[in-house]
DNA sequence: AATGAATGAGTATTCATTCAT
DNA sequence: TATGAATGAATACTCATTCAT
């Protein structure tokens, strides 16, 4: 019964105008939203936070759920930006371990400070559509593989799979992360908490798992 | 405007008879919402589905949120309650740290296991309260004290700081299971992964870490 | 299609038991009703008040609007009864005319004044049905061919139709004394004002009318 | 807990479609509630009635409420534009007074006759804001300033406290008017109705009033 | 007779979406 | 292309009333 809703913009704004219009929902929509949370951002609140009218919003997103869609992977597209640019520079001349982890794990605590609210929402109150998470987790994947490479080279770890390796990082990182943003304990700083998370990161890389069953 | 709704259950049942009616909206609530997604789950299905009115579902639940919340809380009730168990069994008698972790992460991963669709809707989907975060996050806290002792007292583990520590452990494990219930990579089975979190957990905890900066 | 509901009370209380549940209900009516209008005064919170279970409600009352007429029934039958009290004195003893209507107005205005928000209520708000306004009708009829023939014995009255001069009697009073309730304007006070509609009265009632068309 | 709702209009229809759509809005509602009465009257059967949708009477009409307050208001509107008109008349030249009264007590008589079902739903059954009435207060003392102005200018009035007068003469009026469309006396025909109060104003205002106490 | 849990028709109101202008 | 008035399906929630106990 629930067909599957059209999800992907309606027409790719070539003009710039279009596209400074586009920006302009996306922007408003961001806004509402973490004022609103998702069901109490309306469409029409969307629009009118943006200039523009419902009918114009109507012209670019098919329906509330792909402006969701759209903030959603702007954020993780700012994300992957991110890691991407951090694998990059290690890649031309590989760092300490300990440098590489903290560098990482400081780029997700910021990326996720950045707009916790608005990150709330989407991940925690919109539903979004399962493409979204498969697509995300397609391109996580490529970084895994990625990063397993690195792993694999650096000097310092020793782990005999470096993929699963690299995903643990990975989700263990924003996890942590993730779960420290919502609801910060009081009594642990972020300087220790980063701290910590690449001491455990640090002992669980560079130790070899020979041992494990 | 968005005054705090009454969340709280209406009133106590306590014959039996409302024993069994609230049991049974509460069975409904958690299948429709798992079928239905928070949105779709609406108020008269949920009614419907557990064989009652939705009169009666207001008698007990004086909104639809308020069934979201109960549920909720019950999810992190049995959660605790293993916990506890948990806890329990160790301080009669210490065991190896790697059995105690495995459990641990078992224990949680099961618990996840048990319904995730529901779990999903209740932490990703549904705007719960901030209270409900604070109040699992002050028994959360409560845990960590125990935990942060048994590991204090623990002879293979070596940390300075036994109450970061505890909190660490309980929010990876936390946020990699949750991570892995819902995005499961094809490449990882269960048992890897299980595996895998101990290691890392026992690799961090093992470890002095009068290193850390 | 809306079939004429069932008013009359469903039983008559014939023991003092009964008595008293029905006084009961009725003076918690009274409350509610006057608390939160017709609208906001639900038979469960009548009950409640009164003391009694909803079901014993019913068991006098056979629906919402049978409480709203027995109220209405019972404030009519006390202005009945004083009405009848005044008239009976006066036939035994006719006094001066304008002591007659003083004494009238301020028992009229003594009526209202005894519990203004539920007479609002009960007139302003329930839609009392027509029946009700028959019956007053009728017995208010009945009253003033009794305080037509008083007019008409009275030899400080000059008037052709002492009939009609006995609607407009008790008319004018009504409506005057009704509006000074619910909207006294400040710069009137009572005294003021029933001095004033006795004036007016005593005017109107001792000038032979010949003059009119 | 009864926040105060909204009642005033939500927006001001500025097109001409708009005012079409509020006027056909009002005029449907002026049909149903005679109908249905306040309770029977939904707000969908109003919009089906005005030949518009639901969604655009809440677009003009924040709820139900509003509809009934801007009816009232209508209403009320009328009123005083009548009664305005004929004061303008007589200051310009000073009619004898009976004219003046009998002019009138026929326009109020006939304001009210207009659609006095109408009239009944809106002032004894609907929950009107007190500031209506409030407000419909203060214009009604207006009123009763031009009022009195006239009758202390009137050569056939004698009377001490003009003020006090016009007050009762509205009043008066006002009440009796009221009470005879709403539950007219199958003997007194209307005719005869207003000059008997044409009449007892008459004496009221045209006696000296110094023989009071 | 009394209770109060259960009922469910009924309604106000919202808001994503369309489309005439 | 932009607008925003119009649409109406969808839904949370109430409350008069019943009836098993």
């Amino acid at each position: 019964m629930p067909l599957k809703k059209q999800l992907s913009p309606r027409k790719q704004p070539a003009q710039s105008r279009s596209r400074a219009t586009v920006s302009a929902i996306l922007e408003g929509a961001a806004q509402v939203f973490c004022r609103e949370g998702y069901a109490g951002g309306t469409t029409d609140k969307v629009a009118k936070r943006a200039g523009v009218s419902v009918g114009s919003l109507y012209q670019y997103f098919p329906n509330k759920d792909a402006l969701l869609l759209a903030l959603a992977e702007q954020h993780a597209e700012e994300g992957f930006v991110m890691i991407h640019r951090l694998l990059s520079e290690f890649k031309a001349e590989l760092p300490a371990l300990e440098v590489f982890l903290r560098q990482f794990v400081v780029s997700l605590f910021d990326l996720h400070m950045r707009e916790p609210e608005l990150h709330r929402v989407l991940f925690n109150e919109a539903p979004l559509p399962s493409e979204f998470f498969e697509k995300k987790e397609a391109r996580e994947y490529e970084f895994s593989i990625c990063v397993s490479k690195l792993l694999a080279e650096h000097p310092e770890v020793h782990c005999k799979n470096p993929e699963l390796a690299a995903h643990m990082l990975v989700q263990a990182v924003e996890g942590l992360v993730h779960g420290y943003i919502f609801f910060p304990p009081r009594s642990i700083t972020p300087k220790e908490f980063i701290s910590e998370i690449v001491f455990m990161l640090l002992q669980y890389l560079s130790q070899p798992s020979e041992t494990r069953g």
